[in-house]
DNA sequence: ATATTTACTACGTCAGACATACCACGACAC
DNA sequence: GTGTCGTGGTATGTCTGACGTAGTAAATAT
């Protein structure tokens, strides 16, 4: 069992993305709109720290882009979780679990 | 309601060491023991995050200091909670609360 | 005597989040 | 024909909490 860091508790932005890359590749925008609408508008994710999430996953390959003209005739980044990005995502998910655990115990309801 | 901002996740070690202020007065060494014991190990403060926190928390008016020689014969900096220590712990175990369903949303357990 | 525990302090670095600002295109109202 | 709203981003720089590394010093155990 790794022990926690007080960092493990950031960073969780990451794991969010990923969790809803998992199915099919999205880009910046829609997966701003799912987040704040699956937190039901408790969260809303600012651009730059969406996307310097995406530059700085991409670069740990943990999601690979490609870009494609959508419906609207636009041009778009689209994202996609990869191998190594669903390893990770699976391991913050552990670590969420005990890090909960532990500051569960220092927290008055 | 107040919106949740990432950094919201981070900075739960001011939270975790005000907890164990809560009833009485207490100093480094024992306040980073009793986070080990509390998390059954799974978490160790660091000395410059624990030191730095209080730092920032006395600036804060989190806490208070006081110096004082113990029944060893050591000079010793005791910190007690002070009434915005007391609000602030309180804010931030609501908005864990928050926080922590806010992220379920997006962890596979 | 020396190693360990206790109880800190100093200094510098890093990374994630954020503020602010800007760009470009389409649709639709006015 | 212009304004503005929604869409879909990029650029740049700052802040802060956490952390690495190191050092100090008294008390206690061996």
């Amino acid at each position: 069992m790794t022990a926690i860091s007080s960092d493990v508790i950031r960073g969780y932005n990451d794991t969010m993305i990923l969790y809803l890359l998992l199915d099919q590749p999205s880009y910046g925008y829609e997966i701003s709109k799912r987040i704040r609408e699956l937190s039901d508008d408790k969260y809303i994710i600012k651009e730059t720290t969406l996307y310097s999430a995406f530059n700085r996953m991409e670069k740990n390959g943990y999601i690979s882009s490609f870009s494609q003209i959508a419906d609207n005739g636009k041009r778009r980044t689209y994202y996609q979780i990869t191998d190594a990005g669903r390893t990770f995502y699976k391991e913050k998910c552990d670590e969420w679990q005990l890090t909960q655990e532990v500051v569960e115990k220092f927290i008055i309801k």
